[in-house]
DNA sequence: CCCAGCAGTGTTATCGCTAACAACAACGAC
DNA sequence: GTCGTTGTTGTTAGCGATAACACTGCTGGG
């Protein structure tokens, strides 16, 4: 009495079965069309075609996963903020994957803390994942990564440029360093800083890049103003920075920090660039049209992208190394936020 | 021979059937305890759950999509950019999602034409996904979803308000409006407007309320300037309206148009809020630190991320209803880019 | 002329889980 | 005491795919 008369049918999806019916061939046949294996005869292969056609069948990925014992997922892992780079780099590796014909999964974490990112890991390992990409730009979050087995494929992006395993980084160093010899190029006696958060490894290197820029030119290294990535830490910084007369070239660790800057020397009466140059990082698309139009330091995030799925990759398939670190040096962009210094 | 020395055996991952050897009982009784099943006595519970401890055993997903015939995934559609709004929405709705227990697989379109769309969906329905996401700011885009069967669990963000179906839309209308009385109650005789792309309906709702503001107050409606999205547009139209002496108050459809017309307008030597007033809308991060600061108005993505979510859910559940939609009202921020006109 | 080798196809077992039902003990109601 | 009821557990049968192997005809070299 079960798959009688045909009202009774409850709305099944086809399966590879019910393929197989229709062209006359067996199940296992339809699974060697479906997976491109070379001994089918072409007549078979069309008649096969033709019957999914005709159904409108979807392969279960699920099935499939089961027998296989491996998913064609990409859990990606990161901050819960629509900060400028990272939000740049992950929409940038979303594409990569998919045309690379991956699903990514995305799990946000609200803080970048270690327990966060640990369980973030080990959601998407419940979740068998092919992969793993974990946007890691804090120590804290860096650390969690070495409690993941060195067998489970993983590329960080931003992290510690010290860590084993595979790593994609923007070369902060050099790009501070660019900003830093650009002011000092332009006049400057020296360069202030405008830090990012202590405990980002951006930040960190974009410190270490304006300080070694400065002890090279011999030029006296100033203290640094800690801010945390927003226009309005970089305005409170600004407003201390306005107040000294002796500061006439500002780096700023990201543009948007620069425009908080932009905003207090403007308030304070100083002409940006005539008595105070200012450089940013990041080159946001907005950057361009800020009043005076920053220069800025720009990273390309989908070189960043390729280069983090072209170390998964591998990874996934087995062949993969164990440490192996990619680098992109990022690139000046000059516009109209920088002078030579007033007198 | 098979599985008999311990030396010989290959590393595979423990499945409920080891756990259930080890705690001395039938697999079933593991699946009972995972699923959180009332009848399993306490005792037996306690043993499966330290088995489960020692083995470090990871249900498979794959195998109980396989078995329930559903996934714990949402797919979500959404264009390759980094604009501020879907950005900003897609990340709070990553996170609801993954609050509520799903998993979030995003698929980046390049384009929001109607194939680009459709593909994407497609993809989607090939994972068999318990619901789909869109976010679908396009005539293109929303037109795509009209294909899709309406038995699968779908929700359009920023879609066609017209559209049956589930919806999640900001009311732009009154967005725009409150900005366009805002300039007129300032003393404004009327407010200009620099649009987005006509092909949005978020662009073609800020006009409407935009024009329903001003003929309301029997204001002149001048022509409006069609830009993009972007700074460099907001420029291009900015230097128009910077050469025309009766423009006293602009309404820009975004912020960052609103940035490139204030660019412009001090180029120009036209003083912004003194001469010239602006209002943006989205409410950037940065606005509050543009030279001066940018009055601009502010849709709540958080809650549009959880008004996605109770739409969909009901859906996937199956006591979702036909259409459905949820309408969110922006505010008005006031900061200083407007004050009365001149003279 | 025989048989190894290969192309093309089918059969069977299996992945790890849940659903459905069967089995059995303990219990109180009649 | 018999019986249904309830709680607890085990057994069996799939879900829809791939892997491994078996089977059929041909081909061609000896």
């Amino acid at each position: 009495m079960e798959n009688t008369s045909s009202a009774v049918r409850a709305a099944r999806e086809p399966a590879m079965t019910d393929v197989a019916r229709l062209a006359g061939v067996s199940h296992q046949t339809v699974s060697r069309v479906l997976n491109g294996h070379p001994n089918v005869r072409e007549q078979t292969r069309l008649r096969v075609r033709a019957a999914i056609e005709e159904l409108g069948y979807r392969p279960n990925r699920a099935a499939r996963a089961l027998v296989t014992g491996r998913s064609q997922i990409i859990g990606v892992v990161a901050q819960n903020s629509t900060l400028y780079g990272p939000s740049s780099l992950l929409a940038a590796f979303e594409l990569a994957a998919s045309a690379a014909g991956f699903v990514v999964s995305v799990r946000r974490v609200r803080h970048l803390d270690r327990a966060s990112i640990t369980a973030a890991v080990e959601h998407h390992r419940d979740q068998r994942v092919a992969g793993i990409v974990v946007i890691a730009p804090t120590a804290a979050a860096d650390e969690a990564l070495a409690e993941v087995p060195a067998d489970i494929p993983l590329v960080a992006v931003d992290g510690d440029p010290e860590r084993g395993g595979a790593l994609v980084t923007v070369d902060q160093e050099a790009g501070a360093a660019a900003a830093t010899r650009h002011l000092l190029d332009a006049g400057h006696e020296t360069v202030w800083h405008v830090s990012g958060p202590a405990d980002w490894f951006d930040a960190a290197g974009r410190v270490h890049g304006w300080r070694h820029a400065l002890e090279t030119a011999g030029a006296e290294v100033p203290p640094v103003s800690a801010a945390d990535w927003s226009a309005a830490s970089g305005y409170r910084a600004g407003q201390m920075l306005a107040r000294m007369p002796e500061v006439t070239a500002v780096f700023a660790a990201n543009d948007h920090l620069a425009l908080g800057i932009l905003r207090a020397m403007t308030e304070r009466g100083r002409r940006v660039p005539d008595e105070v140059s200012i450089v940013g990082f990041d080159d946001v698309p907005e950057a361009a049209y800020f009043t005076p139009p920053l220069t800025t330091v720009r990273p390309d995030f989908d070189a960043a992208a390729t280069d983090t799925l072209e170390l998964l990759l591998p990874r996934i398939n087995g062949t993969g190394s164990g440490s192996e670190h990619r680098v992109l040096t990022p690139e000046l962009v000059a516009r109209s936020s920088v002078a030579a210094p007033p007198g």
